[in-house]
DNA sequence: TTTGGTACCTTGTGTTGCAAAGTACCAAAA
DNA sequence: TTTTGGTACTTTGCAACACAAGGTACCAAA
C-alpha cells in the first residue's frame, strides 16, 4: 500500500536535517511507517544515483562510521513536486470516497 | 508515486456500485487518476483470484459484453482494512511534514 | 464487406519492497 | 588477547506492481 511513497518520507525527513540509514529507520518507525534495511538501503542509493541525494562520512561516538546522507537542491525540487503529487492524491481519493 | 494505491481505489469505486473495466478507467480519470488499459486489467484479475471481487457477464447496449465486477463481502473487509492503513499513511506523512 | 467503436486480454520490461544473508567497525567483557 | 554484542552498511534473489505495446473479438453502421 505505502509503496511509492517511502522515496517522498525519505526526501521530507532529509529536508530538515542530514541522517544517516539507521536514523531515518528510527525516525519512520516513530511514524508508523515501518520499513527495513534492505527497502531503505537501495532506495537511499538510488535516490543518491539520481542526483537528489549526496552523502559524507562521519565518525561515530560508537560502532563504525556513519554515511549521512544530505538533500540536494535537486532533491528539493523533485519534493516540491512530490507534496503536489501527494496533495492530488489525497484529494481524488478524498472524492472517491465521496 | 501512486504506487499500491491503484487497489484501494478500485476496491472504493466497486463498493458504490458495480462497474466494468472501461467505467473504471473513466472514473479513476475523473478523479484525476490516470491508469491505462494494462495495469487496471491484470489487477482487477489479480483482486478476483484473491476473492475480493467476482463478475459477472452482461450485454452492451452497443459492441461486445461487458464484465461487470462486484465487491464481494471479502473484498469489503479488505477495503475496511485499507481504510485504516489509508488514514495512517496520511497521518504519518503529516506527522513527517510537521 | 469494410470500417470504426467498444471491450477485454497478454507479453515483456523496469521499478519497488522485502527477506535473508553477509561484511565490517568498534568497545567492553571474558 | 580473544570473544562477544551492538551498530552500521551492503548485496542477492524473489514477488508484486505499473505500464507500453500489441493482440483478439464483438457489434453496428456505412
Amino acid at each position: 500500500m505505502r509503496k511509492g511513497v517511502l522515496e517522498y518520507c525519505i526526501l521530507c525527513i532529509l529536508s530538515h536535517k542530514e541522517a544517516y540509514a539507521s536514523s531515518i529507520l528510527e525516525e519512520l518507525k516513530a511514524v508508523g511507517m515501518l520499513v527495513v534495511e534492505g527497502t531503505l538501503y537501495p532506495l537511499l542509493i538510488r535516490q543518491k544515483n539520481q542526483g537528489l541525494l549526496s552523502y559524507r562520512w562521519e565518525e561515530s561516538p560508537q560502532g563504525p562510521p556513519r554515511k549521512y546522507y544530505v538533500i540536494t537542491d535537486k532533491g528539493r525540487a523533485q519534493l516540491e513536486d512530490m507534496d503536489a503529487a501527494w496533495q492530488e492524491m489525497v484529494q481524488s481519493i478524498n472524492t472517491l470516497k465521496r
